[in-house]
DNA sequence: AGTGTATGAATGAACG
DNA sequence: CGTTCATTCATACACT
């Protein structure tokens, strides 16, 4: 290796940490955003400045003038959504007046469709609808003028195909490893739409007694309450200390993992990371989960296709089985790797992804 | 420099490359969802509703975070559509987490299923590529199990902030980027498996029809571009040389002839469908968009503040007009990085972030 | 700087 | 089962 590609490996480096440090702070920067959007909390931070940040815009499609337009066309001509081929003989073409997705050309369809139909009908829509029902969209006729049709109409189901699902059918585990505790709830507010929804029992509203109805699960249970709250859902990176296993029920949550671990989140501040038994907080693409002080077993607790990532950018070295070596760190961030392919034919190394590989290899390699 | 250290450093750089994928995924996730509803909505207590009250209503059935972990656990584990039997069992469980029914939970599974199915069909044929189908991709799905609502304010810096020192000293390099990249928060997990957005062509472009008040926006700012097309690209993956260095608006030109460039990359392999004027398809962020065979203008496609990395961590070097010297290579995975300070104003070369600087630094640098 | 609207996308449910 | 519908969620923009 020459110098130059050593320094050029180097900033390779140097731009990853840059993005990855990027990214981090965009998320950071749009947690306390989701957090401070919440009506719950009322904590006023000061902070918040920061960089200007902004979230990234542009998070979906949007078609270009010249997009629009034949998208219109076609959809004045032809006769509801396309079929996989012709959906793809658009895209393929709309790709030329910009970044574009099957998927995009098959939702615009879709909403479109969707939307003409509603508009004709005027349906009365029900209070708290939030799709607003403007006439003004009929304005947005727009009136084809000569057709050229590009597109035919194969009709066959253009998105159906044979797929090689594997799924081999086998009892459907339950709780199978109960590894995942999940003791969480979400405590969110919803934005839009402010109207709460009431208790919603299905079957007392005559209105929609047709759709659940029949089946509806009836139970007025309570449990999702109380375990939401249990979970103390926000628990800062050294959070809570105090037991839930007092806390019948909670702990019963908690604790599914029947691991001996108890479940309390409580380190306090897991010094020294590692206590004998009881469970440790860390952090994982951003969530913070419970684990068991000690070795973990990747692979149980993630799915065969898990590896870990530290901040540093190695990864969890873990034996055969995918058990860790070492305890991981309290309180650390890692980040998951998946790969689908790696399931459990790992044992064969062969992934569709090269960089995966590489990270399996280098996981081996260490052990 | 050893070769163990090389492998070290080719090491990380994978492992970068991997975290930046999920990073990147994170923050999609997180933007989507920081409004999410939640999940017990449709269990809202019956106190709320007043005598004249109208119970919201929810229409249909909305699976909590918890519910949708333990489904998703359950699919995962591979087994196809549960059986009657199965079905009650996963219904009277989840039940401890919301209302749902067992028709909810056999839906689901339907949907499920169905829905994978077809993404895994979507991607994988797209053109050239050869046999070795890819169906990776996949792997970029997260997949956290843990829901925890838990934003906490305090500031703590999760991040480290020495972070800007550290990838400027180059010497160090190696473990930089490493300091505590961490995210505390929450993130509720939800998986909207299927494509997902991506990233969205920046022009924008007044609308057709106009929709609002039948006025047509005529498009006010110059810096909008028509199309957005104009790009073109393809090529092996080799990447990088060369410089980018934005600076304003220059040209535009070096593209915008439709299917002009040639370089059809992914073609040496030979072609199957889609033989549509040059059109290949990439991954962005794990999301497949059809981009133009050739050279591609980055800025105009996604924004001026984007930059375009590839699997290897090499940000795709552009001339200063934002357009690649070379096409990018088909059905290959890029990751958009964005920065609002970037924009225009990087002609000066001074972003109000380091890191970004940096980045462009880089890619200048190594040209 | 907020607010309303158009509309892209996700997804539960239904249909054939 | 695969496809389509209906509804809801989320977001880009326009306008004020």
């Amino acid at each position: 290796m020459t110098k130059q590609q050593m320094e050029t490996l180097r900033r390779q480096i140097s731009a990853f940490s840059t993005i990855c440090s990027q990214l981090v702070e965009m998320h950071k920067v749009m947690s306390q955003q989701a957090y401070a959007s919440s009506p719950e909390h009322m904590l006023d931070d000061p902070v918040s400045s920061g960089p200007g940040f902004r979230p990234p815009t542009r998070q979906r499609w949007t078609p270009s003038q010249a997009q629009l337009h034949i998208l219109e066309r076609l959809y004045e001509h032809g006769n509801g959504t396309p079929n996989k081929q012709t959906i793809k003989k658009i895209t393929s073409e709309l790709s030329q007046h910009g970044l574009i997705s099957e998927m995009n050309v098959y939702n615009w369809f879709q909403n479109r469709k969707a939307r003409a139909k509603r508009k004709q009908h005027r349906l009365p829509l029900k209070e708290g609808e939030s799709e607003v029902d403007t006439d003004s969209e009929s304005y947005r006729e727009i009136k084809p003028h000569v057709e050229n049709e590009m597109i035919r109409e194969d009709e066959s189901a253009w998105l159906g195909e044979k797929t090689a699902e594997a799924y081999e059918n086998k009892d459907a585990i339950f709780f199978m490893g109960s590894e995942q505790v999940e003791a969480k709830s979400d405590v969110h507010e919803r934005k839009h739409e402010m109207f709460e929804r009431g208790p919603c029992n299905a079957d007392t509203n005559a209105q929609f007694g047709e759709k659940n109805h029949g089946m509806v699960r009836v139970k007025p249970h309570s449990t999702e309450q109380q375990q939401c709250n249990d979970s103390q859902g926000n628990i800062p990176l050294c959070m809570l200390h105090h037991q839930t296993e007092a806390d019948g029920e909670a702990d019963a949550l908690l604790t599914r993992s029947k691991n001996s671990t108890v479940a309390c989140t409580a380190n306090e501040i897991p010094v020294s990371n590692q206590q004998v038994s009881g469970v440790m907080t860390i952090l994982l693409d951003g969530k913070q989960w419970e684990v068991p002080v000690g070795v973990v077993d990747v692979r149980k607790m993630f799915g065969d296709n898990a590896l870990l990532v530290d901040t540093h950018g190695h990864v969890v070295p873990t034996n055969d089985a995918g058990v860790t070596f070492h305890p991981l760190h309290a309180s650390e961030s890692y980040s998951l790797i998946r790969h689908v392919n790696v399931k459990q034919e790992m044992s064969g190394k062969e992934s569709s992804d090269p960089l995966i590989d590489s990270l399996y290899h280098y996981s081996g390699h260490i052990k």
